[in-house]
DNA sequence: TGGACCTTTCAGAAGATACTGAAATGGTAG
DNA sequence: CTACCATTTCAGTATCTTCTGAAAGGTCCA
C-alpha cells in the first residue's frame, strides 16, 4: 500500500492541502480532513477520519463540524446504522463560491462596516475643524474612499466569477482570463 | 486629540485592519503598522511605530521589515538624519497585485507543483493496476484535474483585475462587476 | 579610534490556537 | 426504562506564533 502511486499521490496531496491552509487562517486538520473526504470516493464516518489522520475523537468531531458550519463537507445519515457520515462538496466551483461568501461575510463585511463608519468620521472632523490647521483631510478621506471602491471593485468581480461557475461557463473564465494577457 | 473625529477614525481603522488580518495568516502586529503607515500624511520613524502602537522596538523592527519584504512599504533615507523613514504603498490596485503575486507565489505555488505531480502518480498507478479490482481511477484523477482547471481560471481572472488596475481601467472593472449581477 | 546613534538579532517569555481524552449528553432500539 | 452506541463538550495540555528587551552589529563623524 505505502508505494502504490494512488496511494501515494491521495496521502501527498491531504499533506500539502493541509499545509497550504496554514498560511490561510485555516487550521492544519480542519484543511486536511477537507482534502481527505475530497479524495474519498465515498462518505466516511468519524473513526475513518481519526484513523487516517490520526487525530483525536474530540478533534474529529469539532473540525467535522466546523466543515458543516462552512458548507464544505455534508453529514449523511444510513439506515440501520447510528454512525454518521461525511462527504464533501466536490465541485470546485461550488467550493470557490461557498469559501468567498463565507469569508466575505465573516471577515470582509466588517472592514467594510468599519470604512464606512471612518468615512462619516470624517465627515465630522472636517465640519470641526473647518478654516482650521493645516490638516489634510482630503487626503486622509481619499485613503478611505480608494479602499472603498477597490472592495466594492473586488465584490463584483467575485460575483462575476462565481456567476460564470455556477452557470457552468467556465470556458467563458476561461476565456476572461486569456484576455488579460 | 481623543474626541477628535479624525483621529478615531485613525484608530479604529488601523484596530480593524489587524483584526482581519489574523483571520487572513497576517500577525495583527504587522497589519497594524501597515494600516499605520497607510493613513500616514508622511513617512514615519522606527520610533514613531514604538510609540503609536506601544509595541517594542524588536517586533516594529522585524514586521517593519518583513512588509518592506512583501513590497508593501518603502525604506526612505533622510539627508542629515541617520534614522530611517517608512512610507506605504498608497495605490491599493497597486496594493493587490503585490500581495496576490506573493500570496501566489509563496503559498499557491506549491500546492499547483503537487497537483501536477499528483497527476502523474495517478497516471503511473493507472498503469499498474490496468484491468485489476474494482478501483475508480477517472473518478480519482478528475478531483485533481478539476483543482488544476480550477487554479488556472483563478489565474487568469486575476491577471485581468491586475492589468485593470494598472492600466487604470477601474472604471472597466467596475463594468465588468456591474455584468455579473 | 571612540562614541553617538540606529538597526538587527535572538533567547526567553507571553500569548494564542488547536488537540487530547474522558466525562457528559443525546438518541435509539429492545 | 434501560442499555448501548455515537457525538459533543471542555478542562488541561501541547504546540506554534509573536513579542520583548537587551546585546550585538553597523555606520558616521569628530
Amino acid at each position: 500500500m505505502r508505494e502504490n502511486p494512488l496511494e501515494q499521490a491521495r496521502l501527498l496531496f491531504i499533506r500539502r492541502w493541509g499545509e497550504m491552509a496554514a498560511s490561510w487562517g485555516i487550521s492544519r486538520t480542519m484543511a486536511e480532513i477537507h482534502a481527505l473526504l475530497y479524495l474519498a470516493p465515498e462518505p466516511l464516518c468519524t473513526d475513518d477520519v481519526m484513523e487516517q489522520l490520526e487525530v483525536s475523537r474530540g478533534s474529529a468531531s469539532t473540525n467535522l463540524r466546523q466543515l458543516e458550519n462552512w458548507g464544505l463537507v455534508f453529514r449523511i445519515h444510513r439506515r440501520n446504522d447510528r454512525k454518521e457520515y461525511f462527504e464533501a462538496e466536490t465541485d470546485v466551483w461550488q467550493m470557490f463560491e461557498i469559501i468567498i461568501r463565507e469569508r466575505r461575510r465573516r471577515e470582509v463585511q466588517p472592514i467594510v462596516e468599519t470604512i464606512e463608519r471612518c468615512l462619516v468620521l470624517v465627515e465630522d472632523g472636517r465640519r470641526e475643524i473647518s478654516g482650521e490647521g493645516p490638516i489634510d483631510v482630503d487626503a486622509f478621506q481619499k485613503r478611505f474612499t480608494e479602499i472603498r471602491e477597490f472592495t466594492e471593485a473586488m465584490n463584483g468581480v467575485f460575483n462575476l466569477v462565481s456567476k460564470a461557475g455556477r452557470l457552468g461557463l467556465k470556458p467563458l473564465a476561461k476565456q476572461l482570463a486569456r484576455l488579460a494577457r
